[in-house]
DNA sequence: TCGCGCCGGATTGTCAACAATTTGGTCAAC
DNA sequence: GTTGACCAAATTGTTGACAATCCGGCGCGA
């Protein structure tokens, strides 16, 4: 029972990796995609490579011309924003079915991550309260049980991921970001899924309102 | 001008193609695709079918299994609801954001298809009822100029047009829908975006529910 | 009759060669 | 100095061949 007879399909393992790698930012945006290169990259043959770029051209992760290749599709300002509220609308609905759904160790599980975004906050450590920002949102979208909103998720996220440092960075953020969590948290606990929902929704509305603010602020300072 | 030196990469027609054949049902759930006769069907090279094959995996149309090859998707009857929810949190944000940015001939698209709306439920007409009825949200969406709730929507469509159909049956549907889309179109035209924000919300709410309804009265009735 | 292993056809997975296209540079002509 | 034709390198697009795998049926033996 612990080894994994996967369904495991090359060409989605590629795609995985290379989303990665563009979320990270090891590819930057615009950069060219040449497929021999990748493919002696993550040595595998230049076929799979593209089927995993038609597959991320598929969820906008990349752009392909006829003839001219593939490149990394930058996320143009008022579409950052659009990708933004987008999330929000799915995300509100995630928070309202996991605060439908939730159970005991759905309840512990949350008050952990509690625990440790706390502490963060308290230590000034900006990574760590990344990673468990992410854990939040991740575990609500287990207890939601939603496939198809993580699907969107998911890929919406990877789309982010490369701007909401701006937002990290802002002062005082995570301390009202905090506040904002450990509503949703409550919430959600409670079973309260109006509540719920209304608490997401306005975290996520001052996160959308500050990657605007951000957005501005990076055109007015010089690109 | 009227020409088209289109940025038309082959792989993406022949996804959007069998996408179609897909949501028409002229492809059934669970069926078989061939690699091999696809690529007859659509006269072009396997390797085209193969990369379209893994386009439609990446957004949920087909599942693909090692060395057994792809088969449409099977959408469960939770899924669908699923589905029919993720759309709904969308399409209510595009329902604002339409209301946002109305226009005076964006005004005019959408009492024209009111209009026509009304004549096909006067006529008894389902089929331009339900032509309408795409027409309306295809407009909303026009209108809110949002990319990438638009690329969601398609897709999250493309799952529900074969089930679609059970809840258009309904006796008396078509007039309380009818009714619905009214006060969406109102309130979307007087710019009122938390009014068509709620109105949209009613409406997909009502449609969700009489999905579930539809569907569990198939689960009952005999599959 | 009921497994059980094996074989052959069908289908997918992998790969490399070749054709077509773009891109950037060179050079001559004006 | 600029324009434009042309060439060569780089890259993508296309195709076919072959290997690997799965699935069904068949026959053998108990």
């Amino acid at each position: 029972m612990t080894d994994t007879p996967r369904p495991a399909i090359v060409d989605t393992d590629i795609t995985a990796q290379l989303r990665e790698a563009i979320a990270r930012g090891l590819l930057s945006p615009n950069e060219r995609l040449v497929e021999a290169e990748l493919a002696q990259r993550f040595a595998v043959n230049r076929a799979h490579i593209r089927t995993a770029l038609a597959m991320l051209d598929q969820d906008g992760l990349v752009v392909r011309l006829p003839n001219r290749g593939a490149r990394v599709r930058v996320v143009s300002d008022d579409e950052a924003i659009e990708i933004a509220e987008t999330r929000l609308a799915i995300e509100t609905m995630v928070a309202r079915q996991a605060a439908m759904k939730i159970d005991a160790p759905g309840r512990a599980a949350l008050r952990a991550i509690e625990k440790d975004m706390a502490r963060a906050v308290a230590q000034g450590d900006s990574a760590l309260y990344s990673q468990c920002n992410a854990a939040l949102h991740r575990e609500l979208q287990r207890l939601a049980g939603n496939a198809t909103a993580d699907r969107i998720l998911n890929t919406l996220k990877s789309h982010l991921v490369r701007l909401q440092y701006r937002v990290f960075l802002l002062p005082g953020r995570p301390k009202t970001s905090l506040a904002e969590h450990r509503a949703i948290i409550a919430a959600v606990c409670a079973g309260d899924v109006d509540l719920a929902e209304r608490a997401m929704r306005d975290h996520l509305t001052s996160f959308t309102r500050l990657l605007k603010q951000a957005i501005e602020a990076a055109r007015l300072g010089g690109f």
